[in-house]
DNA sequence: AAAAAAACGGACAAATTTGTCCAGTATATA
DNA sequence: TATATACTGGACAAATTTGTCCGTTTTTTT
């Protein structure tokens, strides 16, 4: 469904967002222990959120990364998945054709985009702070 | 989504459902075409649904593959999907986590299910058949 | 100012997926 | 029975994704 870069993505996302809560920020190797992901993997991951400011990145020591709190409820996995995946998961036709739309559809297209549509409304309406609450309101993971 | 084995199959499925209805097999150089995919990847592909009794394959000079009539409306898109791709499309987290079910959910976990459990669904209730029929109620497409 | 901590960025490496090639086997037809 | 046709299966190759390494830059602390 999305590439591992993504999920570890969403991730890293979901912990910075608990951080946030916290007032916290996090380090690069704190966040890879916490969502059980490779640690140089995930620094490239966390650099493509930060250019696209999804979140902050600080240098030197006390650094790490942040997501701003007053940010939290506006970040939609919409975007993490953008910035990471493109926009194949909305865009892609379900047989792989180049060309498939309502006018010109492969023969799987209608019911193949009543769930896309679905994913696309969950993920614009789901923001990493709503994640971070699934981790306080019951015992949810980030990683095993 | 799927990967693009998994669409060339589906798509070769669909292709050999309609030669099937009017009681043609057809050569892998013939479907590669029908569907635009690589014709020795396609060939692999073929062979996989072949040895699992999906499609049937017959060597030699007016050879080929088909699809018996009266198998056209049992085979759903999700017994090529498993076959393929097997069932990481059902059971996998949306965020990539190993152990990840309602008792030891990841925060994603809830709605991420729900959609899967529509495609699913969606998968399970559609034909090879359907898809065939598809092709003739409307101009529809399995290339480009 | 020096040292240490932490992210950055580019090059490289491994793994997986996608795709190719070709010799072998089975089969229909002449 | 010879020949041509078409699928089979194994080895190989290319492309993409995943993952690692390391020197550089920035920033904090001493």
């Amino acid at each position: 469904m999305f590439s591992k870069a993504c999920e570890y993505g969403i991730r890293a996302s979901v912990y910075l967002a608990r951080q946030a809560e916290k007032g916290d920020r996090a380090s690069l190797t704190e966040i890879a222990k916490a969502i059980d992901s490779p640690v140089a993997f995930t620094a490239k991951i966390l650099q493509l959120l930060a250019r696209h400011e999804i979140i902050i990145s600080y240098k030197g020591p006390t650094g790490g990364y942040e997501i701003p709190k007053e940010h939290l409820s506006g970040i939609q996995l919409s975007h993490i998945v953008k910035v990471i995946d493109g926009d194949k998961v909305y865009r892609g036709c379900g047989l792989g054709l180049k060309e498939c739309n309502a006018s010109k559809p492969c023969p799987l297209h209608f019911q193949f985009k009543a769930i896309r549509d679905e994913l696309k409304e969950m993920l614009q309406s789901t923001t990493v702070q709503d994640l971070a609450n699934e981790l306080h309101r019951r015992p949810a993971f980030l990683k095993r």
